[in-house]
DNA sequence: TCTGGGGTCCTAGGACCC
DNA sequence: TCTGGGGTCCTAGGACCC
């Protein structure tokens, strides 16, 4: 058997957990600059906020209802995530971390579990040592344990918080009870096609034939199909390293000239080459981003980028940044209002199987540079240590009016107790 | 004024190899 | 007159996830 634990509006409940007196109330939290809802609690989805709904729109309904709203506080979110998924690996030797709010565990050899009263301790465990809710979701395959998952959570009081698919029945119930649009991996655009031929529910979705399954979906859709109808098809992945590692960014304000744009893009570069070196990867390709508000449609739009492959593999922050903004040369046009803008690297070899060549190679001073200034960074704070060209005078900032404090991650947040 | 930021996989078609 | 058969690699585009 399978489990997915998912926590419960993972970011509204992590702001919870430091505020108390939240619990109850209505909650969502924003996505960078302020810009969307990307999480709600319960209270605030009755309340009538939509996922995705932007912020700006929607102030009088979050002064009207009583609605806390929080900036996007990830090093709080990412921490707690790791307190959870600690705690949901000693349920199980073998656990996939899906997500930053979800698990998969693989049950083997728990024929002789009660898994409802297994499912039970995990939440009640979760709960007592993080504050996070969790709902836990059991089944035969990983597709249908996402389907149990989701009776679990929107049945709260009737389960316990915790559903079991262990029997056929149990499984056509659900799966004619799921309504298409909502199964793990049909999204939009399956979704809209499948309806047009009368697919309503996940239970329909399994009875198609598979040669029109693979034939519309690929082997993709062929593959959840089989998971849905039962037959474990999907198993628990195993991290790899990445093969694409991007750092993109909306703004604040708009930006006409291209020293600022230079300023960001190099910020960027940096910031790809520290999660490269983090992995041990070396990137031999870089693509680098702007464009204007496409949300603007009466103000003259541009968008473009730039592919640049590198003379050597390298994950040194001033290479990859000079690189970067030597693409941007390329592609920046004035007389526009850029509003976003990205660095994406790709095509990765190892750190240690570094091809050297016999013309042009990386500088050999770097990687004890940049080891250098990692350590650093990491004892005294991020940023500290940077190019000259970044952000000399701190003028950049992303909109963030309601961040709450870190309050596991940095010393000078952690509450004060008065007795 | 104001609309996020990351990732993955699959397929088809073209270029190229022997 | 007649023109093989088997591969790989790369890229763009389309779908999906959180």
């Amino acid at each position: 058997m399978f489990a997915l634990i998912d926590c419960n509006n993972f970011y509204a409940s992590c702001e919870r957990v430091f505020r108390p007196d939240l619990i109850g109330k209505p909650i969502v939290v924003l996505s960078n600059n302020d810009g969307c809802v990307i999480a709600r609690s319960n209270e605030a989805k009755a309340a009538g906020v939509p996922m995705g709904a932007p912020a700006y729109q929607y102030e009088t309904l979050f002064k009207e209802k009583d609605i806390w709203v929080f900036s996007a506080n990830f090093a709080l979110y990412g921490d707690m995530s790791h307190r959870v998924m600690n705690i949901l690996g000693e349920y199980s030797p073998e656990i996939e971390i899906y997500s930053i709010d979800e698990s998969f565990l693989k049950l083997r050899g728990f024929e002789r579990y009660n898994l409802s009263d297994y499912g039970k301790e995990m939440r009640q465990r979760v709960l007592k040592w993080t504050g996070i809710p969790i709902s836990v979701g059991v089944a035969p395959t990983k597709a249908l344990s996402k389907v149990a998952n989701r009776i679990a959570k929107k049945y709260t009081e009737q389960t316990g918080g915790v559903y079991i698919i262990d029997t056929e029945e149990k499984r056509i119930k659900a799966l004619k009870w799921l309504k298409i649009e909502d199964v793990w991996g049909i999204g939009r655009q399956h979704a809209k096609r499948l309806q047009g031929t009368g697919v309503k529910t996940a239970y329909d979705f399994i009875r198609l034939g598979d040669r029109f399954v693979q034939n519309h979906m690929s082997i993709v859709g062929l593959r959840l199909k089989h998971d849905l109808q039962g037959i474990p098809t999907l198993d628990l992945e195993h991290p790899e390293p990445k093969k694409n590692i991007a750092t993109t960014r909306s703004f604040e304000k708009n930006y006409t000239e291209e020293e600022q744009l230079r300023e960001r893009i190099s910020t960027f570069a940096t910031s790809c080459a520290e999660k490269l070196r983090r992995q041990r990867s070396c990137c031999n390709s870089l693509m680098v981003f702007i464009h204007t508000n496409g949300h603007r449609k009466e103000l003259p739009q541009y968008s473009r980028n730039i592919l640049v492959k590198l003379p050597y593999p390298t994950n040194s922050g001033i290479e990859l940044a000079k690189f970067a903004t030597q693409a941007l040369k390329h592609i920046f046009k004035p007389g526009y209002a850029y509003k976003k803008a990205g660095v994406i690297v790709q095509d990765f070899t190892p750190e240690e199987t570094i091809q050297r060549s016999l013309f042009e190679n990386s500088n050999e001073k770097h990687p004890a540079l940049m080891q250098a200034m990692d350590k650093m960074n990491a004892l005294f704070g991020q940023q500290k240590i940077r190019l000259a060209v970044q952000d000399p005078k701190r003028v950049w900032k992303m909109k963030q009016e309601k961040l709450s404090p870190c309050y596991t991650t940095k010393l000078s947040d952690i509450i004060t107790v008065h007795v």
